[in-house]
DNA sequence: TGCAACATCCTGAATCGTAGTCATATGCAT
DNA sequence: ATGCATATGACTACGATTCAGGATGTTGCA
């Protein structure tokens, strides 16, 4: 690999006259800039990333954390973090977790090691104080870490109430809802709660299904749509992500059931796979891009030595209306 | 941010010895290395890559270039491309090109920058020159791009095959197919190829549906099912990708075909969302993940000098089979 | 005209933080 | 005293940037 040296030599310039020209600051004579430019493009010189990273103590590399990026929530979420990122000037490092939190505090260290300038995290295994120890630029996404790192996450509480009120609305009588482990502390376990709690008050029987995770692997989806349709598979309303969704679907419409005659069903999340049954799928709506967006810049603000003000931001999810909640017809038997 | 000097003064030792306890190499006596090891928890010290980088000339880095990761089979590449690259002790960095040339380039100089210790490159828009003139670990997906970097891909002609005969099976009798730019060089436009020949073998009518990317969006695909519906909305067989042929299922369902028994369909990837329709969706499935393996196991080889003797690796479709090819009634009409 | 003041142009050396080479210094056995 | 294993620190390379400072050229003003 050639350096700046052999350039300077080739050129018979000093390394710094060099480095002026590459950098185009301070003063360089018109003619010597040709000398070194031509230098350059002879020995198809190419400045080390590395050895700049190291002077300017920064790679200009953020890691994005997250469970894994085939699942399509982290993957439309990286992929409009990686566009921002790119814009800011940042490239994106990826870090699947696996919810091994091992692998996560192996992924914290990155930030530790100097190997990235920031992390936007989207896992929730790790305690809190590991996160906190580590003073340096981090933004969480749906989870909160304590009073330095800033947070970012829709109004789950919103969501969840609009999934309970857009199944009582179609006449449910008994429903169920996928959720994850109710523990661990995150913002969107608030919709559980919420959707729990008004189909309570409108003396709806409501179920809930934990949903086990092993990884994205249709498989488990499989298997956990079967054991629901085994065990609840006769009821009149469902909520749950996108992918648990879709799969529950397939699984109800094999088992003999007509959707969306027989069954209510609401979505969460917003993400491609949402939009592929038909009649189309009611769905509670993330801003993916926008909350992919307003991560990146809170980080880059903290990057950037800027005082982050606003530890905690809030957007809002929509609804996109389909055809899952359609009421039944008024006066059907139970 | 402490560094190995600080360590040092503080355990009242030289650098050196702190950096062979670090690296567990030479002779450090026992009280030494317990000096020099609760300095470094006193000063919460940990190694700075960047410099380490600098010394060892490499990153530890892989870049995966695609033309997004929201895209179902790039989501599934990337991620079983990390697993294999996190087990090597690589970190991956994703590169969105979103099929512009210049973001390809510049990503590719990311290699000479020396940014990062080699590249698998999913991407097909940039001239093949490019690439060769970059001498430095490279491997393609589904490209060839010169005899010095090695390509993986799947047999595309075996699996456009199957896709025909599953189509002529079920007794279609004009059928369309939906494409990118076939001009591009690339195996995986092989499919289209023989697709075409094997129907024209058998007096099918075969149509080409040229999509435009636009990036993957619903809409993009949304509309060109819609177009579909509109120009070839009576057929009776279609082949397409995976995203491509969940979106026209359920726009024909809308136009009031009815799916599958009104016309049978082909998808080709095996992504997680040719899972999703019901009736289940005959697949020609790639081995995603095997690919990402064998795109990683061939990129270091490289990466550590070791000689790569096959250029070329290949590997195997399979074929998902469900209802969307059962084969109409005998003795239709037409 | 003389020369201070300033702008222009360029170089060598120091710096970033780590790793490894080399030289040196112990202790212990022969 | 010699040889060997053990133990340690000063120094320098990695490649780019930047600072201090030297060498010009140029202007302003007495």
């Amino acid at each position: 690999m050639t350096t700046i040296q052999d350039v300077a030599k080739h050129a018979h310039v000093g390394v710094a006259t060099v480095s002026r020209v590459l950098n185009e600051c301070g003063y360089v004579k018109a003619d010597t800039r040709e000398k070194v430019m031509s230098a350059i493009r002879e020995l198809n010189y190419t400045p080390n990333e590395m050895a700049r990273n190291l002077y300017h103590k920064k790679t200009g590399i953020v890691a994005i954390i997250i469970p894994e990026v085939s699942h399509p929530y982290f993957a439309e979420f990286t992929n409009a973090a990686e566009i921002a990122l790119f814009r800011k000037g940042y490239q994106t490092m990826i870090c699947n977790t696996w919810r091994e939190q091992n692998y996560e505090t192996y992924y914290l260290e990155l930030l530790k090691k100097q190997r990235v300038d920031g992390i936007i995290t989207g896992v929730h295994t790790l305690d809190i104080e590991q996160y906190q120890e580590v003073n340096r630029p981090i933004v969480a996404l749906d989870r909160q870490l304590g009073d330095q790192i800033p947070f970012v996450a829709v109004d789950h509480e919103k969501g969840g109430r609009m999934a309970a009120q857009l199944l009582i609305n179609a006449g449910c009588k008994t429903v169920l809802q996928c959720t994850g482990h109710r523990k661990v502390s995150t913002p969107s376990n608030a919709r559980h709660e919420v959707f729990e709690q008004v189909m309570k008050e409108h003396s709806i029987v409501c179920h809930n299904y934990l949903l086990k995770w092993n990884g994205f692997q249709y498989s488990d989806y499989a298997d956990a749509a079967l054991k629901i349709a085994e065990n609840f598979g006769n009821l009149d309303g469902y909520f749950a992500t996108d992918v648990m969704a879709v799969t529950l679907i397939q699984t109800l419409e094999a088992k003999g059931r007509k959707y969306p005659e027989d069954f209510k069903i609401v979505a969460y999340d917003g993400t491609y796979l949402s939009r592929v049954p038909y009649p189309k799928l009611t769905t509670i709506v993330q801003p993916i891009d926008q909350l992919a967006d307003v991560c990146v810049n809170l980080l880059i603000d903290r990057i950037q030595g800027k005082p982050v003000e606003k530890k905690c931001i809030q957007l809002e999810v929509t609804l996109r209306e389909g055809d899952s909640t359609k009421p039944f017809p008024s006066g059907r038997g139970k």
